[in-house]
DNA sequence: TTGAAAGCGCTAACAT
DNA sequence: ATGTTAGCGCTTTCAA
């Protein structure tokens, strides 16, 4: 176990009695050596425990094998704070990444003291995936030279751009007021921002506006206040809601952290859900798995969000569009059947 | 834009008139260098916008300042799928290792395709850090030899080992049978597995039946079903408790995912928590926040738990012994105030 | 304080 | 099919 010499190729070569780069084309799955020659190459590496140093491989090699992926957190939060979502998403892509054989080099983003996108010039990726919260305004601005760039894939981004890759916001609205109504609601309202920090909040909210007008129905949104966590937003909204007597009997929530606050609201004031308010909410996170009720949602299609991401990422030519995820809905229970 | 040869520390060399040492002194921070020569340096390197390519860098100088973090999943399972919980400790490791000024390599690890643990033969890392459920057995025993050598770090892995990270698990059964008691509670069930796939759960067993024993109380476990998820484990097992009408008033179930579909179950039966029972779960998992009622729960400190595993992923002595990450109670609603 | 030179361990182009 | 050779871009002696 001590500090021994690292092995090398070249010891790998001496014990099969191979040359050096016999060695590197045996172990790298070259077709143009003998199976013979490989054999004794494998078995003298398994003996001496050798593994071949990805440094210099990927030195040599010029490419890295590896996909940065920039989390973005809120200023000053820890790592717990990071909406569920955004772990959600992280997980798929680094399993994306693993399916492709490539690394994943994760860095949580917070603070400017941590900001940093360097990873191509560096040689230590191939592309960066950005993900994480609109809301962190320096850091967005730090990162937004980049997004112009090639090898570049972020979701969400607060910036409307080519390659941009995103939730289909537009249909998920479609389904979620579709909904509503087939359980027999008509009193719909829009909880969110509806422009501003999150483009796809406003997305989500024409979405709600087309599908109403489309229905011959009226259309309202709550604006929650700015300056508080998504969950605080949902709740005060609702408060806010109840206070001003606005008749209402769905409520379409722009994303689950808010919808999850809303429900909260919605209890204390004795309004019952689904029976009296239909909740509908978005993002699929599992805390809408235990609420009071369960939140019936719109997920995106995760696994295809991170293909499309570690795709683009790994792209050498330009984005030429944005690119709209699927979407589907998830039957719990802050919706009442259809009637 | 252009497929533009990388520029290295000669091309800096040359546009500062200095030989290619002196640009990686200058921009190494060694300090046997005129301030009026890095300058210089430092200058030249932002014109042609250089960077150190950190494949050379690491492979000249034999280490690579990056901690390779191992996530284990459910085999089969998606990411999404993955415990919240251990998200949280992920993006707490993330952050600590930036703060340390590493890179974090992680990979999400499921299913036996995936298993890969040569991070530091391969020179890819100094250190590595094995996080994630206890009951992926395949992937366990895949990683189990290397949780006896230096550089490893886990936590709570199903084996009993030195070097091991864990919460105090004993202290924490503690505060949550106190705040039972407290809340005037008398009869308090444990919920959860005793023994095998989860040492952690074990610890909490004996902390909690200590606990009982030391307030001259009776104690006993609800062994929830295996082969199920733990929110179906905590269902089924309050499900099956309250058919086989056991006197109880207090629940400590031993992990939150098991808490929350205890409370469903509960709720579901009419069983009104706190005023009926009380009940505390262990992780401080987001979901507990808007569950109903909301969780009161135990949860580690995940900053020092960070810390502690970088730190010996990092260091180069084995551990002596098994360390207790401070844990503490989060005050919610399922547990009444004192009485 | 700086430059020259060696070499980290590998892959790939070029021979044979 | 395999060996020889030349670097990938850097850090770090060693000399000056």
């Amino acid at each position: 176990m001590r500090k021994a010499r690292r092995v090398t190729s070249i010891d790998v070569a001496e014990a099969a009695g191979v040359s050096q780069s016999t060695v590197s084309r045996a172990l790298s799955g070259c077709d143009t050596i003998t199976e013979a020659t490989r054999a004794r190459v494998v078995e003298a590496a398994r003996a001496l425990d050798y593994r071949v140093n990805e440094h210099a491989a990927r030195l040599r090699r010029g490419s890295t094998g590896t996909v940065a992926v920039i989390v973005i957190g809120r200023a000053g939060a820890a790592p717990g704070a990071i909406n569920p979502f955004h772990y959600k998403l992280l997980g798929a892509v680094c399993a994306e990444a693993s399916a492709r054989g490539l690394d994943a080099l994760v860095s949580f983003q917070c603070d400017p003291a941590q900001f940093y996108h360097d990873h191509i010039e560096s040689g230590q990726a191939d592309g960066i995936i950005l993900i994480g919260t609109t809301v962190n305004e320096p850091a967005w601005a730090f990162h937004e030279p980049l997004l112009k760039r090639t090898n570049i894939a972020s979701w969400a981004s607060p910036f409307e751009l080519n390659g941009e890759i995103r939730s289909d916001n537009s249909r998920a609205a479609h389904l979620a007021t579709s909904r509503l109504m087939a359980a027999g609601h008509r009193a719909i309202l829009f909880v969110g921002p509806t422009k501003g920090d999150q483009p796809q909040f406003g997305e989500r909210y024409r979405g709600y506006v087309a599908a109403m007008e489309q229905a011959g129905l009226g259309h309202t949104a709550i604006e929650p206040p700015a300056d508080a966590d998504r969950g605080t937003q949902g709740r005060l909204a609702v408060e806010q809601l109840l206070a001003q007597d606005t008749p209402f009997d769905g409520l379409f929530f722009a994303c689950d952290a808010l919808a999850l606050g809303g429900l909260d609201a919605l209890s204390a004031a004795g309004r019952a859900v689904p029976e009296e308010v239909g909740v509908v909410g978005f993002d699929g996170v599992d805390s809408g798995q235990h609420s009071n009720p369960p939140l019936t949602t719109i997920e995106p299609d995760f696994a295809e969000a991170a293909r499309q991401l570690v795709e683009r990422a790994l792209a050498s030519d330009p984005p030429a569009f944005q690119t709209r995820v699927p979407v589907m809905l998830v039957e719990r229970a802050s919706v009442r059947q259809p009637r």
